[in-house]
RNA sequence: GGCCCCAUCGUCUAGCCUGGUCUAGGACGUCAGGUUCUCAUCCUGAAAACAGGGGUUCGAAUCCCCUUGGGGUCACCA
């Protein structure tokens, strides 16, 4: 057991991953009360007392401290030791060879001990000139910290200790689970995506015993998030940049909520992406889901409603070891109780109850545990610790939380499912997972699960929480946000007068639902969706199911992912920086020590110039080809008339639309005139107007002579027939072919914007063209 | 409200750790020109930021403190 008052120590499983204690966190660094305080401790304090300084030596914590001005004279010089300085900013705190000072001289000290009482004079200073090399490159975002070693001099600091339990653990902790519902099916088989060349050999250099297993844990309730995917794409880029492993877990324990139909979405967008998983579910050339385990099938399945047992058998061994206990309090009673505290101002905390007492299987747990296995409804709660808490994050630095902050929060459900917390912590012990690479929205959560951790005898991987993405107006970036979009234009339509029951049945939606939605009953995204495509409006794009159908590449998505929070820092050789690269890129380059702190925003602008930069960048070819295998799954009309067309017209579209085209949905706007039969568009009577009619039919006349001219045309190619336009308008002594070329256009395609002629003529064919110049002289002309 | 996190152009960010080379660089967007058969692409240019205050220093975007602002979290959701 933990000495009371004593901040947990996070430790890593891998003790030559591990990142020794940082010199610098910042709000240790904080807590200094001022230069002349810290000068003089600097002087005179050994680096490992130093590292136990409990939070409450914050300068707000103590009265009388010395003010600014009461400060001594300090010494000057380039070369005097700088104090522990605060990290700021992007990345303050978490580079450079601050370890190498000197392990926290002056920044922990135990309670109690004065300035003046340390035995290691002038360690600091010492420390300091022992400096690691700078700007090392670092494997696991970590090698500078690395070369950050104590001096040779200084005494090793107190290794962090794991907690001790009072049992042994179940056999069932290292071995394979019987229990489990999981097919046994085979170890490690080759990933489906990666084809037959590289099955021989592996695309990433098979992992070592001790390399980083990192994990995407989605909870199926939905498509996956943009957010999600931005996650899963860092833990996957970390995995591969260290040679290690990278796996997907299924966290369905809201049995309500989780559905195997979002878990097979989930994947599918994953696969889409590009990342692809060494451990946990995948979807096969079939579409069903099947496993991949670890070569020793150690955790048999990666979804988490189907290893109840296995938390059982956790649970059972904590009350047992009196860490944690049942409750019988109902979840209304509970729900009144924070009720009643939110509205005297309080904080809630579940209040332990007095016969549980931490640590113990006393008599009055004995009889707590045997009323709930004989079937009384009951959740668990662990029975948090009392003493302060530090968890090391790789991207926040050290994050220290305060003793009582926690309560004795829930970790199974009456339902008998655990919870969040507590199946993570479970399972990434048990599936070997060693950085938890997760949105900064888990901070918060962080000491929970190294509580659990430490009451467990569990070894805690390594955290890095990264910053969140927001909408464009700050609000987080919801599933909600479609939800609210809808209801705004159905009440909108409402209030200029259209029926609800009319919309409903317009959008295909039942009464009841709808009037549900409306009064903001549910967030329901297919009551959303449904609305929004009976009415025509198009919703917020939050999920990367949304990007896929409206037309984004994967690569574009990644590229632009990546830049939310993480940044090469790298420069082209124009000097510009480098922010246009592919997944092998950030797979060979991504580092923790990069990923910023800050929140951002996502911009859909940015977005949007990436695809098409993306598209600008592919090869006619490659474009018809993606476009293509596009239509057939989003537009399957449209695909059916652009797939009949020769190869030639094919390419000449392509041709026509990459460049116009920011998304794949997008080329389909300048493409109508190719999906549309030749007697089957409607002339715009502006444009026709404007090109045909005006200055008495100059522009019909001009079309009539020029029809001539392509009855002739033999070489009937995009290139050939912008020189026959540009010849035809140069010889009429045309300043530009523009006079010529927008009463043409206005007769093949009925409007007056359109791709280039020369390949708007070659796609649709000379036969069509001229009925269409015929079709429009006839009907224009009169 | 408690606890926690964050702070450079409108947005994404470089620079911060290791203070001077920063009259702060790039990208998206915006605006103004230009090329072009329309639209789009493309080219050139411009406007645009170190949140505020204090401290340390010969010198602060950079180190320290405070304030302010933004965010996260406080579930039998994950």
């Amino acid at each position: 057991m933990q000495r009371p008052g004593r901040p947990l120590r996070v430790h890593h499983p891998a003790g030559r991953l591990r990142r020794p204690q940082r010199a610098g966190p910042r709000r240790q660094a904080a807590r200094r009360p001022d230069h002349a305080g810290h000068e003089a401790r600097r002087q005179v304090r050994g680096p490992h007392q130093a590292r136990f300084r409990p939070r409450r030596d914050h300068p707000r914590h103590r009265p009388g401290r010395p003010q600014a001005r009461d400060r001594p004279p300090r010494a000057r010089g380039p070369s005097r030791p700088t104090p522990g300085r605060r990290p700021r900013g992007r990345r303050r705190g978490r580079r450079g060879p601050r370890q190498a000072r000197g392990p926290r001289q002056d920044r922990r000290r135990p309670r109690g001990r004065e300035k003046g009482q340390g035995p290691q004079e002038g360690q600091a200073r010492q420390g300091r000139r022992h400096r690691g090399p700078r700007r090392e490159k670092d494997r696991l975002g970590q090698g500078r910290r690395q070369a950050r070693r104590p001096h040779p001099a200084a005494p090793r600091p107190p290794r962090p200790r794991p907690l001790r339990l009072p049992y042994t653990p179940h056999p069932s902790f290292t071995t394979s689970h019987s229990a489990t519902r999981a097919p046994p099916g085979p170890a490690f088989v080759p990933h489906p995506t990666r084809g037959s060349a590289t099955r021989a050999r592996p695309p990433y250099p098979p992992a070592m015993p001790g390399t980083p297993v990192t994990r995407f844990a989605p909870s199926p309730t939905g498509h996956l998030h943009i957010g999600g995917a931005r996650t899963a794409l860092f833990c996957w880029a970390f995995a591969r940049r260290n040679k290690g492993r990278f796996m997907i877990r299924v966290e369905d324990t809201d049995a309500a909520r989780s559905s195997e139909e979002s878990a097979r979405g989930i994947l599918a967008d994953l696969a889409w992406l590009g990342i692809d998983n060494d451990l946990g579910p995948y979807l096969d050339d079939l579409g069903e889901i099947k496993e991949r385990d670890w070569p020793d099938g150690r955790v048999r399945t990666f979804f988490q409603s189907r290893r109840t047992t296995i938390y059982d058998q956790h649970i059972e061994r904590l009350v047992r070891a009196g860490r944690a206990y049942p409750a019988f309090e109902s979840a209304e009673e509970i729900e009144a109780q924070r009720k009643a505290a939110v509205a005297r101002k309080a904080t809630y905390r579940y209040p332990r109850p007095a016969d549980v007492t931490p640590g113990e299987f006393n008599d009055a747990l004995a009889s707590r545990w045997e009323r709930a296995c004989s079937g009384a409804r009951h959740v668990i709660r662990f029975a948090a610790p009392a003493e302060p808490l530090v968890v090391l994050d790789e991207i926040l630095g050290e994050v220290a939380i305060a003793a009582g902050e926690l309560d004795d929060f829930v970790i199974r459900k009456a339902d008998g499912l655990p919870t969040y917390h507590f199946a993570v912590v479970v399972d990434d012990e048990l599936m070997g997972v060693t950085h938890v690479l997760r949105a900064q929205e888990h901070l918060a959560n962080t000491p929970r699960h190294v509580a659990l951790q430490s009451a467990m005898g569990f070894r805690t991987p390594v955290y890095a929480h990264m910053p969140i993405i927001f909408n464009p107006d700050g609000t987080k970036m919801s599933k909600r946000d479609k939800a609210k979009a809808a209801r705004k234009a159905a009440k909108d339509a409402v209030a200029k007068g259209a029926p609800p029951h009319r919309l409903a049945a317009d959008c295909g939606i039942a009464p009841g639902d709808l009037d549900a939605f409306l009064a903001g009953d549910n967030d329901n995204t297919q009551t959303a969706e449904h609305l929004a495509r009976g009415m025509g409006v198009a919703l917020p794009e939050i999920e990367v199911w949304d990007f896929r159908r409206n037309g984004y590449l994967p690569g574009a998505i990644i590229n632009f992912l990546s830049l939310l929070g993480w940044n090469p820092g790298m420069k082209q050789p124009d000097g510009k920086d480098l922010e246009k690269f592919d997944a092998a890129f950030l797979c060979a380059h991504f580092s923790l020590d990069r990923v910023g702190k800050t929140p951002s925003k996502f911009d859909r602008a940015k977005l949007l110039s990436f695809n098409a930069d993306a598209i600008a960048a592919m090869t006619d070819e490659g474009f018809a080809q993606t476009w293509l295998a596009w239509m057939k799954e989003h537009e399957p009309a449209a695909h059916a008339t652009i797939a009949a067309l020769g190869v030639d017209q094919r390419l000449a579209l392509a041709q026509a639309l990459r460049p116009r085209a920011k998304t794949l949905r997008d080329a389909l706007r300048p493409a109508a005139f190719a999906l549309v039969g030749d007697a089957d568009y409607p002339f715009d009577p502006a444009a026709a107007d404007k090109h045909l009619r005006a200055e008495g039919g100059k522009g019909l006349a001009v079309l009539r002579e020029f029809r001539a001219v392509l009855a002739d045309a033999h070489e009937w190619t995009p290139e050939a027939l912008t020189r026959t336009i540009d010849a035809f308008a140069k010889q009429r002594g045309m300043p530009n072919p523009g006079p010529v070329a927008q009463p043409l256009r206005v007769a093949l395609t009925g409007t007056g914007v359109s791709p280039g002629l020369g390949e708007t003529l070659a796609v649709l064919g000379k036969a069509s063209a001229l009925t269409r110049v015929d079709r429009c002289l006839r009907e224009i002309g009169g």
